[in-house]
DNA sequence: GCTGACAAGATTGTCAACAATCCCCGTGGT
DNA sequence: ACCACGGGGATTGTTGACAATCTTGTCAGC
C-alpha cells in the first residue's frame, strides 16, 4: 500500500523494531505504548517514537486517540474474518498470477515444499508445518510479483498474528489444509490460473471457518 | 486498512485539505510538496503539516525521500493496471456480499440508479453518468457493510484519480460499461451473490483493459 | 566553451523545552 | 457508604530553534 520506506535510519529502526515487538506479541492487544518507555527500550528520539507510531496507526497494528496514547489495536473475530475474507480474495488474484508466470525452477520449488509439507503432517511435527505455510505463501506471492496485492496482504497478516497464533492450536487443522496446500501447489505447477485461484480461496475459506469456530469457543468465556 | 481519525483538529483538517488538493489534481504527480507552502496555504503549524504528509504517504498518495521532501507519487500505467486488478476482486467480494445482505428497499435504490443511468446515456450526458458509477459503487458498498474491503478499494481508488479522469474521457466507454452495470444491478437485486461477484469482476477487468490500451495511446508519445 | 569545486541559500531532519490534557486519588460533604 | 469536587502526577500535544543535507549558481582552470 505505502511506497517502501528508508532503512537503517534511527526512524526506521524504531519503527521496524516496534513492529516486531507488537508481532512477537510482546504488546498485547489493548495494551498501552506509552511514548517515554518505547524511548528507553528503542534508544530512539521522542520524534521518532511518534513517527513510528503513526507510521504503525496506518498500518492498523496501534490505534491512537487524542489525548489518550496509542494502543495496541484489539481485532475482533468479526474483524479478523473480515480481513480474512479479503486476504482470501486478493491471495486468489495472486495466485492466479503465479499460476500465470510460475518457472520450471519455482515449480520445483513448489514441489519440494509440498514434499515437506507433507513428511511435517506425518511426523505431527506442527511448527515445521507452519513454518512451512508461511515459505509457501510466500514462495506464491514471489512468483506472481505483483507488488500491490503483496503489500496489501502483508499489512492484512500482520494485523492478525495474534489469531492466527490461536488457530495453529486447533486441532486437526493440519489434516485439513495439507490437501488444500497440495491442490494450490498443483493448479500453479499445471500453469492453471483458475484453478489456482480456486484453489487458494478454498484454502482460506477453511481458515475462516476456523475462525469463526474459535468465536464459538472462546466467545462465552 | 487504518482507524479513523479524528476530525475537527488542526491535524485532521491539515490531512484532508491536502487529500483534497492532491486528488482535484491541484498538485500534479511528481509535484514537490514543500512544507513551508503548505504551512501557508493550509494555515498548520509545520508538526501537523508533517503528520499530514505522512499520513498520505501511507495511503500511497505521496512519496517522501530523505532530505528530499515530499512529492506527489506518481502512478504508472503498470502500477495502475495492479491496483485496480486488486480492486477487481475486493469489489467482487463487496458486490457477493451484498447481494447476500441488500433489503428491498435497497434494491429499489439500485433500480433507481440503473434507470437514470440509462438516461444520461441515451442523451449523452456523460458527466451525469460518472457521478451515478461512483453512486453505485458507493451504494454497493455500503449495502455491503465491509469495513475493511471498503477501506481498501477507499485507499486505492485514491491513488488512481489521475488515470480514472482519463479513462473518462475514451470515447465508447459509457456503450461498454452500461450493460455491465446493469448486470450487477441485476445480481444483487435477485440475490445471487455469485453472480454478482462475476459481473462486477467482468466490469472491472474492462476497466483494465481501457486502462492498458491509454498505454498504447499515451505511451510512445 | 566546458568541467569541476566551492559557497550561499533553501529545505528538511532533529531535538529539547513548554503547554495542554487526562487520569487517579484523596477530601469533604451528605 | 456514596457521590461531587478538585489537586497532583503522569502523559501527550505543540512550538520554535538549531543542525544536517541538498540544490543552485558562480567562478577558476583547462
Amino acid at each position: 500500500m505505502q511506497p517502501e520506506k528508508h532503512r537503517g535510519t534511527a526512524a526506521a529502526q524504531a519503527r521496524d523494531g516496534l513492529r516486531e515487538a507488537i508481532l512477537r506479541g510482546e504488546y498485547l492487544p489493548g495494551e498501552r505504548l506509552v511514548e517515554a518507555q518505547l524511548i528507553e527500550r528503542f534508544a530512539a528520539s521522542r520524534f521518532n517514537v511518534r513517527a513510528a507510531l503513526q507510521d504503525l496507526a496506518g498500518e492498523g497494528l496501534v490505534q491512537m486517540e487524542r489525548n489518550r496514547g496509542a494502543h495496541v489495536r484489539k481485532v475482533s473475530i468479526d474483524e479478523a474474518v473480515e480481513i480474512t475474507e479479503v486476504r482470501m480474495v486478493v491471495e486468489g488474484l495472486i495466485a492466479a498470477r503465479a499460476a500465470e508466470r510460475v518457472t520450471d525452477d519455482q515449480a520445483g520449488e513448489l514441489d519440494e515444499i509440498g514434499r515437506l509439507m507433507r513428511a511435517a503432517v506425518a511426523e505431527g511435527e506442527y511448527r515445521a508445518y507452519s513454518d512451512l505455510n508461511q515459505r509457501l505463501h510466500a514462495l506464491v506471492r514471489a512468483i506472481a510479483g505483483h507488488g500491490t496485492a503483496d503489500r496489501i496482504v502483508e499489512t492484512l497478516r500482520g494485523q492478525l498474528v495474534r489469531h492466527q497464533f490461536m488457530l495453529s492450536l486447533l486441532p486437526g487443522r493440519p489434516q485439513t489444509s495439507l490437501p488444500q496446500h497440495e491442490r494450490v501447489i498443483a493448479a500453479i505447477r499445471d500453469r492453471d490460473a483458475k484453478a489456482a485461484e480456486n484453489a487458494m480461496r478454498e484454502h482460506i475459506a477453511s481458515v475462516i471457518e476456523a475462525l469463526r469456530s474459535i468465536d464459538y469457543l472462546g466467545g462465552p468465556a
